[in-house]
DNA sequence: TTTAACTTTCATTTATTATTGAAATTACAA
DNA sequence: TTGTAATTTCAATAATAAATGAAAGTTAAA
């Protein structure tokens, strides 16, 4: 295979897995293209290259930035902004992990939270709604600390917490 | 809070949670019913609570059948088809985990080999492809190897794996 | 300051995904 | 075997999400 032919399977690629996370592919795909670049890229550059236009690229830079997992650059003596990727993929997923964790597992716990105190009346639906869901509250509550609890190794999280679990 | 309203509640939340992690609205609440369900339902009764079309129930409810995390129940002498679902959360989580595997990183994998398999140019763009793409694929590779190893206690394996993760 | 390079915003358009509903199919009680 | 209740399928439609592009907003060099 081709390098240019890789690097396209490769974007098309993390682009299809993010719309199967709830990640827009546009912003899965810049962040592929500036994973995979040595040099820090402008948002002219990134247009050409994934034929996008202004506004998509703007916004989807953006919210790159706002999960932490690519940054802005300044050439000195140049007006305009280029950006590249976080380069520690640990580090990476140490973000991702930190970013769901805040935006979708925390709200959830607190609707499970508040849904499984609900009173006990004597029906048995309601018996069986305030069962699951705190069970389902327990549940996510530990996977969430266990989570937080790999990725606070900092450094090969996946290689140590592997160890750990062999022992 | 009222019974009615927390359960309307937790199906909205389970939805929404649903198309955050790119699966359908529908499927996420049908889901959320069943398992606060203290009974089997048929497909008239979830048509009914979720105020969903026939077609939209019968799609998705053999979607969770696929995933393994609701089940078919016959009752004796009656011809409609009853729903429950999976009622194990350890399992729950162990079936969704086992299928986003199979359905995502395994293929992920794949291509992550493949690209990162492009013969040597001598260019640094071609240069720092491989060598992301092919870090890349350690990682997913590690990650997807301790998601498995965790899963496979069977049982209570997020409490497990705590324990191990403190020692 | 002005000016122009560069970036952001957002109403509109386009693309994608989900849902409907009716026809076709299946399957089982009589 | 029917006859029919129950389910599935899928083309059409609706709902949602993403992308465009031009105007407004910023910023810094001249």
């Amino acid at each position: 295979m081709e390098f240019d032919q890789a690097k396209n399977k490769f974007i098309q690629t993390w682009g299809a897995l993010g719309t199967q996370w709830g990640i827009n592919k546009t912003m899965a795909q810049i962040h592929a293209l500036l994973m995979v670049s040595p040099e820090a890229l402008s948002m002219e550059d990134i247009m050409g290259e994934l034929y996008i236009s202004r506004g998509n690229a703007s916004m989807n830079l953006r919210a790159l930035i706002d999960w932490g997992i690519i940054f802005k650059e300044y050439k000195t003596g140049e007006r305009r902004e280029y950006f590249v990727a976080e380069s520690n993929i640990d580090e990476l997923a140490r973000k991702i992990a930190k970013e769901r964790s805040k935006r979708e597992i925390k709200p959830t716990l607190r609707v499970l939270q508040e849904v499984s105190s609900i009173e006990e009346t004597g029906s048995t639906e309601a018996a069986q709604f305030k069962t699951k869901t705190a069970e389902l509250y327990e549940f996510v509550s530990r996977a969430d600390s266990m989570l937080e609890k790999i990725t606070d190794y900092k450094e090969s999280w996946i290689t140590k917490t592997i160890m750990k679990l062999m022992k």
